[in-house]
DNA sequence: GCCAACGTTGGC
DNA sequence: GCCAACGTTGGC
């Protein structure tokens, strides 16, 4: 069993999106970057848990969990022109993109801000890949201490 | 809105 | 294969 950090732009897709979407699951499309995609094709499994994260928003922070439901597959939306994260090169025979499903497990008693996060970047958090200067990546690994460690903040003062 | 970080593209 | 130009991410 992996853990996960997954981000998203709550103006585009909120962890609150996700609770009120059918059956509260969506399907993760759109990852056009070759790292995240190795993650999800080769090392995610299912009932693997994800801290969901929103970013780039007013304050950044873990704010629920979430689980993968279904394996990579093809990210379909490749393959549709009309579609925002189409791509010409993209071959239906030959998949380059793929995506997986995940549903909403439940938000946090807090959000744990990435500010917060960062108090311990030189100790317990030192390799979380998210604090990792100038990261960008939109899924990264997290540690099965790392987890815990995280998860133990959620009912402490700050 | 600014801008640093960094992945991708494409000319050579 | 190098690397400059360019586009995107995302905190602030």
């Amino acid at each position: 069993m992996n853990y996960w950090l997954m981000k998203s732009e709550p103006n585009d897709f909120s962890f609150e999106d996700l609770r009120k979407s059918p059956s509260r699951k969506t399907h993760w499309d759109g990852v056009r970057n070759y790292q995240a995609r190795n993650f999800m094709r080769d090392k995610m499994k299912k009932d693997d848990l994800v801290f969901f994260y929103h970013s780039n928003c007013a304050e950044p922070g873990i704010i629920g969990i979430a689980r993968i439901i279904k394996e990579a597959y093809p990210d379909h939306t490749a393959y549709d022109p009309q579609d925002k994260h189409y791509d010409q090169k993209s071959d239906p025979q030959n998949p380059r993109w793929f995506m997986v499903d995940i549903s909403y497990e439940r938000k946090l008693k807090r959000t744990i801000t990435l500010s917060e996060l960062r108090k311990y970047s030189d100790d317990q958090l030192k390799d979380l890949t998210l604090l990792r200067r100038g990261n960008r990546l939109s899924i990264t690994e997290v540690s099965n201490d790392e987890w815990s460690f995280i998860l133990s903040l959620e009912h402490s003062d700050d």
